[in-house]
DNA sequence: ATATAGTTAAACCAAATTGTTAAACTTAAA
DNA sequence: TTTAAGTTTAACAATTTGGTTTAACTATAT
């Protein structure tokens, strides 16, 4: 064939979808206009249309790509296969990780699945996700640590937000208990990696006494 | 002075205000419009300019107003001059009832905060909530019940999070972990007012070991 | 050299939304 | 009954935005 810039059409698509990435979480699916996105690619507004035909399209192609980064991290500590202190320890730091890295993700996510929340249960499966299953495993893996009575959910539940927390509320938390220092609560962040999974080795040692 | 309607003005200032919370809450400050809003509280649009003159004023009423009902029991925890077991307990339940009412708040506050962080220090501060103070009242509040060594912001952060991750995760846990049953998800906020205690309560265990 | 995908520029339309204005109507107080 | 605040209706201007179209330009593979 003729004309073919194989490379310059996978970098501008790739360009496109990281810059529209950066603004929908910045600034939310609403808030994002294509021309923001323009103009972080770098290229012309023309050009989003010519890769991606509308908004919806190139924000559920995002979304999409958002959700799976988001997902799998949350699934591996249920289906870890290792001692749950290990399994959290593991989980914890590079779930923390990830999100020093993407610190708008959970806010984002979290928002859009709150205002569409019927696009999720389609996209789990899609992911090949099954809860049931997941859930299976990570009972037994608490049994096995010695948290017989203790549902599973709630254990997920409480490293879930234990973890996401400071994310989340990061401009208020920050401001509350660190007086705006950007460094404290970096370093904050750091020690927690350490810290969730320590109280859950004091709880579990305080339910087997 | 003549033609004072003041419970009617009163009333529908109230209205006005009920209705744009909820909808601003289920749509975000720019899903909603003043239409919307203007429905939901059964008067028409002008009306709304009448009263707010515009958008962003409305929504600064409304937002400063659902700040002040999601802050003082978040500070409530940290000055409540109770032992923290009970502490814990009372403010886990109190919140967990206030945001079973006000499913969407926490999503809504942190999004807001989170695309808008600058406005919430002048925020603290009109309220008249003093960071330094209140993280002193409840460093010792912690050190009474034996938990010296812990950074009481670690552990505020354990707490925050695992009171708030079912509401901000809500449509993706409960798919995930209770089949979309309502009822199923419902009694498992009811079973974490009891759960998050405990889960407290064994750390402090094992930690006095 | 030419054909073609990729890209830009410019102009444009259509829809939604905010904010404003003017006029009329309602109701209750004075 | 008059007055004035509260309220509705209708219409309007201004702006933003998404989306489309057309023509031109670029670079490259054939």
């Amino acid at each position: 064939m003729a004309g073919n810039q194989e490379p310059a059409e996978q970098d501008t698509e790739r360009k496109i979808l990281e810059a529209a990435a950066k603004v929908f979480m910045m600034k939310g699916k609403l808030g994002a206009s294509m021309q923001d996105i323009a103009d972080e690619a770098g290229i012309n507004r023309t050009l989003l249309h010519y890769y991606f035909r509308n908004k919806d399209r190139l924000f559920d192609k995002v979304f999409k790509s958002l959700v799976t980064r988001l997902m799998p991290a949350m699934v591996r500590i249920m289906t870890s296969g290792r001692p749950l202190y290990e399994g959290i320890e593991g989980f914890v730091e590079t779930y923390t990780d990830m999100l020093i890295e993407n610190p708008f993700l959970p806010v984002f996510i979290f928002q859009e699945i709150s205002l569409n929340p019927g696009r999720m249960t389609g996209m789990l499966s899609e992911m090949g996700i099954e809860p049931e299953k997941v859930m299976r495993n990570f009972r037994a893996e608490l049994e096995k640590a010695g948290m017989k009575e203790t549902d599973p959910r709630h254990v997920f539940a409480s490293i879930m937000g234990m973890v996401l927390f400071p994310f989340i509320a990061r401009p208020l938390f920050q401001a509350l208990a660190f007086g705006n220092r950007k460094e404290d609560f970096d370093r904050f962040l750091q020690e927690r990696k350490k810290e969730i999974p320590r109280f859950f080795g004091l709880a579990l040692a305080g339910s087997n006494i």
